[in-house]
DNA sequence: AATCCTTCCGAAAAGGTTTTCGGACATACA
DNA sequence: TGTATGTCCGAAAACCTTTTCGGAAGGATT
């Protein structure tokens, strides 16, 4: 039982409580209250005016309780800190905010024992369904075909083609950034990515090599892989232009290589974009935004990667599941790292 | 009623099945599964395998409407996108995850009218409490006293000084930055701040023109404020420079403020550390763990204020709730930008 | 005057769990 | 044998809402 500040019973107002300043029965007062017909309009009045009298609540337990349905849903996340799970985040609850639906945050720190404990106090807490977003984008385990609500795997997919995936299409993505790269009049491109260990970072080097065989081009170096960072960036840059001095491009594994790499080509007294183009990957608006100049980059519609999760959650509990793995196309965000814009 | 892949309905087992399945009543059941008392050792491992065995999950709707309490807070966001609400809201989830505590997120997107809706709804699912966290440090509206759960605010303090808030010391934050700037020897301090209608700013300058009073000193050229943005940093860190040529460090309002500055300086020939030392805060690692040299900066220790929310909120629930604002102090981290790590 | 229809309302069941209280049974003791 | 003392278990109430079904009242129709 709750207790006011003063440390008194807060005895919240019910039903009955409501029905009985009415005059009417319960049975009575919950139809006025929820519209339900055959009730009198003057007997319905004064219902509501009860119910605002006592600033009546009503009780979601005891009605999910008996609907069977309680109009929330488990998001299960494996990090928080990292910044692809909080726009999907954002775009689920966007999509569930303006309905009647709350959602339960769960952080598993990519942990499997704390996963299954935080999906079994969902479970029950009888939520409608969960929602399952990765960290990376490489497939994950999934939570298996014997739960009593439906699931759907955000960014990163389930390794059951069974169960329903929404992830963003990083080979395509790749293939956009090249490009738009070529449109832009380069021919000497090299690619700077990130942890050779992450799916996302061999996807984008497929659909870059696509994209430059189907322009008859071929990459200049190989595929740099080392790490994430700024620093990587840095010396992956040196290193390529020192040895590469034709190289007009360079499109990055993340908007952190892209700053590292701008860095590098400014010491070197590359102009950009005039000498030598730079893309990063993830348009991080504090980085990408404020850079000099401004860096184009891609964006992966993460919040439109949750908002088609809660979407597809919607649909699976209305009777229509879907199944496998459903790709979202990423979005070039031009700005002036790769085309003057005067 | 949940479905599953199939279309079949998912009855979950209820304890009366568990009950008939082991040959007892509910009552001696739910005492069993509960580790109660009164129940024979061989009669509870009989529950305890019919449970087992149908997979029994206990629904914590029923058990909450009985008890009073459903062991579910609600975390009420103003902009999930910004990064101080991130830190907090893992703090918090991280306090109560370890119990058996369900946070309800509800991102109000700094809209009155958002923000009611979704108290309500909370208030309607009955969460024992809330935890609301504010964007930004300026003092935000209360929710009111006559809320039938304990509430308690976090980063932005209530306006209502009979609610709890916790928040960061920020004139603190100001003084240890300009002590430690000082200790490192430095004695031509100067102050690029950021956005002036955040009382975030306006607090920390205070604290660095006491700490500055305290030592003797003088800040150099009037505190800075524009905007929190790399842009602003690199603009008024040039003209600072040119103008105080001797100026031997530069206290930031933020890391991408002290980006700018850094770039800024270097630009001019000045050496970081050596001929001038820069001090970031809010310690956003990718931008100063990242930085030439590694950015020294402020930690605001938010994933603490996130966990002593959490921890307050539970005192509130067990009947003592206490009020006012309490501070929590920051924390420096030092990196090469201040000090000759060699 | 009897029947039917309409309109409004109330009693009761259902949903799943926990807790209280009393009953059944067995053992120990007088 | 009867009583006190435990030990274990079950019936039923409680939590709060929604829905179903039947009943009551009143008017209209034969």
């Amino acid at each position: 039982m709750a207790r006011q500040k003063n440390g008194s019973r807060a005895r919240t107002a019910t039903l009955t409580d409501v029905a009985r300043l009415a005059g009417v029965s319960v049975a009575t007062a919950s139809k006025a209250l929820n519209g339900r017909e055959h009730v009198r309009v003057e007997t319905r009045r004064r219902v509501i005016d009860a119910a605002e009298q006592l600033s009546f609540s009503p009780n979601s337990l005891a009605r999910g309780l008996l609907a069977g349905r309680t109009g929330t849903v488990g998001l299960l996340t494996s990090d928080l800190e990292g910044r692809f799970s909080i726009p999907i985040l954002m775009g689920a609850e966007d999509a569930f905010g303006a309905g009647q639906v709350n959602v339960f945050l769960c952080d598993a720190r990519d942990d499997t024992i704390r996963e299954r404990h935080h999906v079994q106090a969902l479970l029950n807490r009888r939520v409608d369904g969960l929602i399952v977003v990765g960290s990376r984008t490489d497939p994950r385990p999934s939570l298996g075909r014997d739960l009593p609500v439906p699931v759907v795997y955000a960014y990163a997919p389930s390794d059951d083609p069974e169960d329903l995936s929404i992830i963003c299409d990083n080979v395509a993505a790749g293939r956009q950034a090249i490009e738009h790269l070529i449109a832009a009049g380069r021919t000497r491109i090299a690619h700077i990515s990130g942890d050779p260990t992450y799916a996302a970072a061999r996807d984008r080097a497929e659909g870059v090599r696509a994209a430059l065989a189907d322009a008859g081009l071929e990459l200049v170096g190989d595929v740099q892989y080392g790490s994430w960072s700024e620093g990587w960036g840095r010396a992956a840059a040196g290193l390529l232009l020192d040895r590469h001095a034709d190289i007009d491009a360079i499109f990055c594994g993340s908007d952190q290589v892209a700053r590292g790499v701008m860095d590098a080509a400014r010491e070197r007294g590359r102009r950009i974009p005039e000498d030598v183009a730079v893309m990063g990957f993830d348009n991080w608006e504090v980085l990408a935004a404020d850079a000099r100049p401004a860096l184009s980059s891609v964006d992966m519609n993460l919040e439109e990667v949750g908002r088609a999760a809660a979407r597809a959650l919607f649909e699976a509990l209305d009777g229509s599941p879907r199944s496998g793995v459903e790709s979202l196309s990423c979005r070039l965000v031009i700005r002036g790292s790769t085309v003057s814009l005067t």
